[in-house]
DNA sequence: TAAATGACTTGATCCTGATCAATATCATCT
DNA sequence: AGATGATATTGATCAGGATCAAGTCATTTA
């Protein structure tokens, strides 16, 4: 029990001055004053674990939040008990912009794992836009960054083939991945095969078949969550619709 | 040539103050004074032709716009020639939103129309909302609700059936047009079958279908571009999934 | 260690909506 | 008014992926 105190939480927060995601993250572009001033409304709480809600769809909206690790599942409640998923999120992403609108959440987040985040209060967060023009900026760009994000996601749902959504899916992640500083080829997928089916509007049975087709082709090598793309360029060119492995299928 | 005066464009600028649409648009929630003040970096231009783009992808990104009359189509031109239809804005509503990220358009605009509309250039709105919090907090509400609007478009297109998408589409309009101070059940529609088609995910011939299996159901009226609502409620029926016309199709 | 539970995979079949094809209708433009 | 090309409708067929149905594997619980 004493030993309690050396891992409390109080001793692992982190500035933002001090944080690795500082570039991916509200920071990004302010100069240090202005990051030590963002700092000051930043609260850091405990972690999540797998299964907790950060905040459900009707509950009222307080902050912003940015992952700070781990990872987070966000998604809406439908009609008849079934959910869509909106989507995953990585250490550096902020979460929660859709509830602005009219200061209620319209959707809900769960961490898929272990999970820390900053809690960003949005009013004083816009308050102190009102006072420091470049975080006025990076809200505005972050918010339209997210917009172009779902117009991308659109059109994959509206137009692309199983095979590939999947291929994006695959490259999102690696690319996000790389970004952070850890393998794009070589990661564990934190979110189960109905998930991925769910917010590509697939079955989880055609997710399923497609990740033995991929690895059958010698795109990737897959077991359970642990994935290893094995061909960039290839997936890439799926991706582009350039490509299918449907042509070598049935050679063989 | 003398009456070109009479119409010409000069004479039919509107302030935002004695604009209809001052509650939908930009100004939605501010002061006289900051109105007047938001008025003085607006610029209205010439009307746009059916066909005319408003921007395409790739431009440099200098303005938001408001339509203020007629309509406009947004898309992204896809790798094949193809294209992904995004959106259908009636006046009052604000693209260009996407663009802020990078400073540059991801998407094109094309009026469906004679259409016209308000440019405001980003650069003075930054600086303006810097000045009025009450038009940084419509910009981040606006943000927001273009995010959420997105977000249920992402549910549409991935588990919805061609039939809730088209009776979704067709509401959408409806609740838009009633906003607007016209019929929600008498409209017409400014785009093709096709536009619609890629807009929702189908095929054109399935939109044509559907429109003709709606208007056999007595759920409406289509004649080309103009539809006639005539089950509104069951219209939202099928929206909800509660209903579908087909088993009342197999009983016949 | 066994049983239970849930996640995933694989196979067989079905169905919605895509595609292909043939008109039909409308909007221009001389 | 008639010719032309775009747009829309309708019909026939096809296929991608959903659904249904077992079965396998992994992890938790007892």
């Amino acid at each position: 029990m004493t030993n309690r105190k050396v891992v409390s939480f109080e001793n692992i927060k982190v500035a933002c001055k001090n944080c690795s995601l500082s570039t991916l993250c509200l920071p990004m572009g302010l100069s240090p004053e202005d990051v030590e001033r963002l700092d000051t409304i930043i609260k850091r709480g405990r972690p999540y674990h797998r299964g907790d809600h950060l905040y459900r769809g009707n509950d009222k909206f307080h902050s912003l939040r940015v992952i700070t690790s781990g990872s987070v599942k966000t998604y809406t409640p439908n009609e008849d008990g079934g959910e869509q998923v909106l989507g995953f999120h990585l250490p550096g992403e902020l979460i929660g912009l859709d509830a602005i609108q009219d200061n209620h959440h319209n959707c809900s987040a769960v961490a898929l794992e272990t999970t820390a985040v900053c809690e960003v209060p949005f009013s004083q967060l816009e308050s102190l836009s009102s006072l420091m023009p470049s975080l006025q900026h990076q809200m505005y760009r972050l918010l339209s960054r997210e917009i172009g994000q779902e117009t991308e996601m659109l059109t994959l749902l509206g137009k692309k083939s199983a095979e590939e959504r999947l291929a994006t899916f695959l490259l999102s992640f690696s690319e996000r991945f790389k970004q952070r500083g850890f393998s794009p080829s070589d990661f564990f997928l934190s979110m189960s095969r109905h998930e991925i089916g769910n917010y590509l509007g697939l079955a989880v049975e055609t997710v399923s078949r497609l990740f033995t087709r991929f690895q059958d082709e010698g795109l990737l090598q897959v077991e359970r969550k642990h994935v290893q793309l094995l061909d960039l360029p290839r997936l890439y060119d799926i991706v582009q619709g350039t490509d299918s492995i449907k042509s070598n299928q049935s050679r063989v």
